[in-house]
Parts: C-alpha cells; structure tokens; sequence
DNA sequence: CTGCTCCCCTGGGAGC
DNA sequence: TGCTCCCAGGGGAGCA
C-alpha cells in the first residue's frame, strides 16, 4: 500500500495517537529490521527505537516516515512493499511482527503498536538527532503532496528520462510509486514512455497538477485497498475505487472505451491507454 | 545520465 | 484440497 497517500494516512494516524505519550516499554522480534549505522556513539538498542522518549512530531517525505522525540532522537521508518504499523499487542507467534512499542500518557498506558512486514523491503532506521535525519533524507526530491507546483515542474524541466520513470525516481519527486504513477499520467494525457524533453512546459504543469491532485485525493480518501491492507485503525483505504487504470489492462479505457494496454515502463507493469495518451515522435530535426 | 537486469523476501491468487 | 507457478505497492547495486 505505501505509497505517498498511505504513508501520509499513517502519519496522522500516529500523530493523533502518539504525540505527547511516552514509550514506556519496547519489544523486538527475532528479525533485525533496525539499521543502527548512523549511530556514533555507544546505545542500546532499545534506546534506538526510541524507549523512554516522548514523542513530539510525526515527519513525513515522500514515503519515508519518521518519529521524532523530545530529546532528539528519533527513528526512520520505511514501509517498503509490505510494511504495516498497527495498534496491536506483541505476537510472538508473528515472526513477521519485528518491533512493538508501549506507549503511555502519565501513568496510564495507552497502548501497543506493532511495526509488521513481512517480505522486509521496508525497515527501521536509528538517527541520533534531527540534522541526522535531515542528512538521512538528503536524496529525497521534493514531497510530491506539499511542495509547490512550480518546484516540481523544474524538477522535471530537462530530464531527458521516460516520464513514468522520472515520477517513479525518489530523488526527482519524493512519494509517487507505481499506482500513482500510472493514475496520474493517464489524467494529463501523457504516454508512460514519452521522453520528459518532449514535452512542453504545459505538458509538464499539467503532470503535476495531474500528480498532485491524484495524491491529494488518495490522501482524503485514506490511501488504496488493495488485497486484505487495513490502516492502522484496521480501516481499509477507498481511492481504489477510484483508480482508473492501474490494474485494468485490457478492460475498457474510461475515456474513450478501446482496451488499456499493459507493458512494462521503467521495469514496472504499466497500464496506458495509448488513445487518451498517445505516444508522440517528435521528427527529431 | 539513462535504462536495463537482477536481487532482497514472503504471501496470495490463479490454474491445474 | 493441494500443488506449482507467477506476480506484487519499493529500492539499491551493477553494468552497458
């Protein structure tokens, strides 16, 4: 599920829940998820995932999530492909079920949550300090749901890549991944393999509109459902009722009826309607 | 720089 | 019901 709108439903799940308790207790699993290689000085593992802090801000980039503290540590998570946080206890029958925090507000336990992934694309990064964080994030382009449109047009003025494959790079627009990808080239009209120095500046503006009204939604409408993904209030998302071509190839394009193609762009499955998105050759003189 | 292939890993669905 | 095969929302490394 996690691509921008998800992580960003996320994100204010937990600063609703979690800002101002305290994590009283942490438990790990067996499975190391936890890349401790921005830590120079001597700490404990526990300490790296944050026990004993208070929370006090919940970042987001692009896919990257973070839990900042009060005295300033704080711990990166990423949910890769099959990531989940979740407010549910410890299972130590759950060998996927990596780490759980206890948090607490005075005296009062709060509850549990449960960082949970399976296939361990995603995982858990301990940074010593904000500024560690900001270097940890140094790659990243700009959020595709709170940057400025125009930021992100220059970000796209001059790449001489395939436009689903500049959408897809992090280090170009941080947060698009491959459903938002196709979602939002079919709305502005754009084949997935037109080259971005093709384009007009017009074209581009209307990409990132079409990128930044396909987020937004998918973010009020509490991310995509795809399979059995529940949020971490156990709620399914609804934008997939929404998607227009990711996982349609071969059914009718919405627009003008003829079938959606599927192929591969940027080594991705793609759905494209080459009607609504025609590929354009530009004489090349 | 750009694109392509392969890899990390597990689970779910399709098809037989 | 059980088995095999194929596929998957991400990202990074290596190579031409």
């Amino acid at each position: 599920m996690p691509e921008l709108p998800e992580v960003e439903h996320l994100r204010r799940t937990l600063e609703e829940r979690l800002v101002g308790t305290r994590i009283d207790a942490v438990r790990r699993g067996t499975f190391d998820v936890l890349d401790r290689s921005a830590y120079r000085t001597r700490a404990s593992v526990d300490r790296m995932l944050l026990a004993a802090g208070t929370v006090t801000e919940l970042r987001r980039r692009g896919k990257n999530l973070a839990l900042l503290t009060d005295d300033g540590r704080v711990l990166g998570m990423h949910l890769g492909m099959s990531g989940r946080v979740t407010f549910t206890p410890p299972d130590a029958d759950d060998r996927h079920a990596h780490v759980s925090w206890r948090f607490s507000s005075g005296t009062k336990t709060q509850g549990w949550m449960t960082f949970r992934d399976p296939r361990r694309f995603g995982g858990l990064t301990a940074l010593p300090s904000a500024e560690a964080l900001a270097d940890h994030w140094s790659e990243l382009g700009p959020d595709g749901f709170l940057a400025a449109k125009p930021e992100l047009v220059r970000r796209l003025q001059g790449l001489r890549r395939q436009a689903k494959a500049a959408l897809l790079d992090q280090r170009v627009i941080a947060g698009v991944g491959n459903i938002y990808a196709d979602e939002s080239l079919f709305r502005a009209g754009i084949h997935p393999l037109q080259p971005l120095t093709t384009l007009s500046n017009a074209a581009l503006a209307r990409l990132v509109d079409a990128v930044q009204s396909v987020l937004s939604a998918a973010v009020h409408a509490g991310g995509s459902t795809l399979r059995d993904y529940v949020d971490a209030n156990s709620q399914p998302g609804s934008f997939q009722e929404l998607h227009v071509v990711y996982g349609r190839a071969g059914m009718a394009c919405p627009e003008c009826g003829r079938p959606l193609d599927g192929f591969q762009a940027a080594g991705r499955t793609t759905v494209a309607c080459r009607h609504c998105q025609p590929l354009i050759h530009t004489s090349g003189r």
